[in-house]
RNA sequence: GGUGACGUGGCCGAGUGGCUAGGCAGAGGCCUGCAAAGCCUUGUACGGCGGUUCGAAUCCGUCCGUCACCUCCA
């Protein structure tokens, strides 16, 4: 009885099932970022192809250990050639503008892992098991440079140590990158290093004594290269065999690659079973770039456009991971509809919570359909478009039949929040580790005495009061000037809301 | 040049041989002091051309178009 979880595998170009070396125990790594700035939006749809396994893989009663990494070590960037002590990103990011501020790049790789985890918790992605630095696991990279010298994979030239492509056969059967040619250009090293003994041959570590982030190895002062992190990483929590391997379609070649040839050659065994790596978006129908002004990070939008984050997850997961998408303004605003659909569905889930099983009840019967759909959609795949139309198919049963409702639409509610995590959920629940009310525009009851919103915030209490005076003037019937003060308050970017309860009001987002 | 992906209605986006995807926008209705929200109803489609088949958006061929990666990038 137990479920298939089918993924494509980057290593077969096929979609097959997921078969974790240990039944019912998922093991996987999925790569992070370089922590040189704030994480973007594309980061994050590269998370969030990890999060949807991780949750797809405990819906169906597996256990899972996830690990994924920070880098914390600046490695080369491009054309450097000019400066032969090699600038790296996270040098680069301590000479922008923003990074200016940080005294080091030990402060700067600091800050920005700790945005980074807190835009992390505000997306409502799950907690890995593990997050290692790679500036944690030198040690670890060191020893595995030794083995690779000991049993010949690897050699060592005056400025550093490569791994020797030529000592292992299989290189290039993940990405296809079979062609010298290609391949040479490709991994040409940014620093070019004339003893290399292959054009091929990646670097494992980088003498440097200049570096601005260096540690003491038996080769001298210097760096690690800039695959070996992930590797050595994944084997030290996961094992030599570990089932996944996720990250985005960029990192196929060359760093995927070379991580297989470095742990293999080793092991003599497959380092992962299963590949899986996420499409770049684009932004409104172009790269995201800087210079485009489309370039949008997780806080930009949250911060200061006002998006609900739970708008912004469901946004970026409203397209399969392995088809091209095209994230658009549009998509955001739809998406900021939908999460509150979902949080007004929850709040009568739960208030039907203990009404018990209604066997008459189709409307529970639906449910526990819709859920399983909503479930086989990310088995097969993980086709969240499928399981977001789903999951809206049960809001749309749950808000057209509010008054037949049973235990099952809580069930059902609670079961979609913790596949899909754009549920916005009165308090915390389950696998959702933190509350997320107070991250959402969520609609907000008029404060019932003036102490009460005088406590809060001077805008809130404005709010508030325009809000009473607007009641006061619909009592007498005084129409007009209710209507102008809801102007004001729209002006204001408030929205309000009658209902036989009273009125509510949520702030808009500006996008 | 190499590798791969994609082309579905105004827009986003499922569907992979016959059976309603869903959403947004549009239209009509219910509700509302009027709105908003919510609910109900509803139109429009499968890039071109060949082929296979009783039957193709779905399979095959071909052409056209779009995009990505191959260089730091999720």
């Amino acid at each position: 009885m137990d479920k298939e979880f089918r993924l494509f595998n980057t290593l077969t170009g096929r979609v097959e099932p997921l078969v974790p070396i240990e039944p019912g125990h998922l093991r996987f790594y999925s790569c992070g970022p370089t922590v040189y700035s704030y994480a973007h939006i594309g980061n994050f749809r590269s998370f969030l192809t990890a999060d949807l396994i991780l949750r797809t893989a405990r819906a169906i009663g597996w256990k899972t250990t996830y690990v994924t990494n920070i880098t914390d070590v600046g490695h080369l960037t491009d054309d450097d050639t000019m400066d032969p002590s090699g600038e790296d990103r996270m040098a680069r990011g301590l000479q922008s503008k923003e990074g200016q501020r940080f005294a080091n790049v030990w402060d700067l790789s600091r800050h920005y892992s700790s945005a980074l985890q807190s835009d992390w918790h505000i997306l409502n992605l799950l907690e890995p098991d593990v997050r290692p630095r790679a500036t944690e696991h030198i040690r670890e990279q060191i020893q595995t440079i030794e083995q690779l010298l000991a049993c010949g994979a690897a050699y060592q030239t005056s400025s550093g140590v490569y791994f020797s492509v030529e000592s292992f056969p299989n290189y290039g059967s993940l990405s296809g990158n079979k062609a010298a040619e290609a391949l040479e250009l490709a991994v040409r090293d940014v620093v070019v290093d004339p003893e290399k003994k292959d054009p091929r041959d990646f670097a494992l570590w980088k003498k440097d004594a200049e570096h601005l982030m260096q540690w003491h190895s038996p080769w001298g002062w210097g760096f690690p290269g800039w695959h070996i992190e992930c590797s050595v990483m994944a084997q030290a929590y996961l094992g030599q065999e570990i089932d996944l391997h996720a990250g985005g379609e960029d990192l196929i070649f060359p760093h995927h690659e070379c991580e297989i040839a470095q742990a293999e050659a080793l092991t003599q065994r497959p380092f992962s079973r299963h590949w899986v790596h996420t499409r770049f978006l684009q932004v409104e129908g172009r790269k995201m770039s800087k210079r485009l002004g489309n370039f949008h990070t997780v806080r930009e939008l949250i911060n200061d456009r006002g998006v609900a984050p739970l708008a912004v997850r469901l946004a970026l997961i409203s397209g399969q991971y392995r088809k091209p998408f095209n994230f658009t303004f549009s998509t955001l605003r739809d998406s900021e509809r939908h999460v509150q659909r979902f949080g007004k569905a929850f709040e009568l889930a739960e208030s039907a919570k203990n009404r018990g099983h209604n066997k008459a009840s189709m409307v529970g019967k639906t449910l526990e359909d819709r859920y399983q759909s909503v479930l086989n959609a990310l088995l097969d795949d993980l086709n969240t478009p499928a399981a977001i139309a789903q999951a809206l198919d049960g809001v749309r049963t749950i808000l057209g039949h509010k008054d037949q409702l049973d235990n099952r639409a809580y069930t059902f509610m609670s079961g979609v929040s913790d596949l899909l995590g754009i549920v916005p959920t009165t308090k915390a629940h389950k696998t959702t580790a933190h509350p997320t009310k107070q991250l959402l525009s969520v609609n907000r009851p008029v404060a019932q005495t003036l102490s009460e919103a005088s406590s809060v915030d001077p805008l809130t209490a404005k709010i508030e009061e325009l809000i009473q005076a607007r009641s006061e003037a619909r009592k007498t019937r005084n129409f007009t000037l209710a209507d102008k003060i809801r102007d004001e308050l729209l002006a204001m970017n408030i929205e309000i809301k009658d209902s036989p309860n009273g009125t509510s009001w949520r702030k808009k987002s500006n996008i």
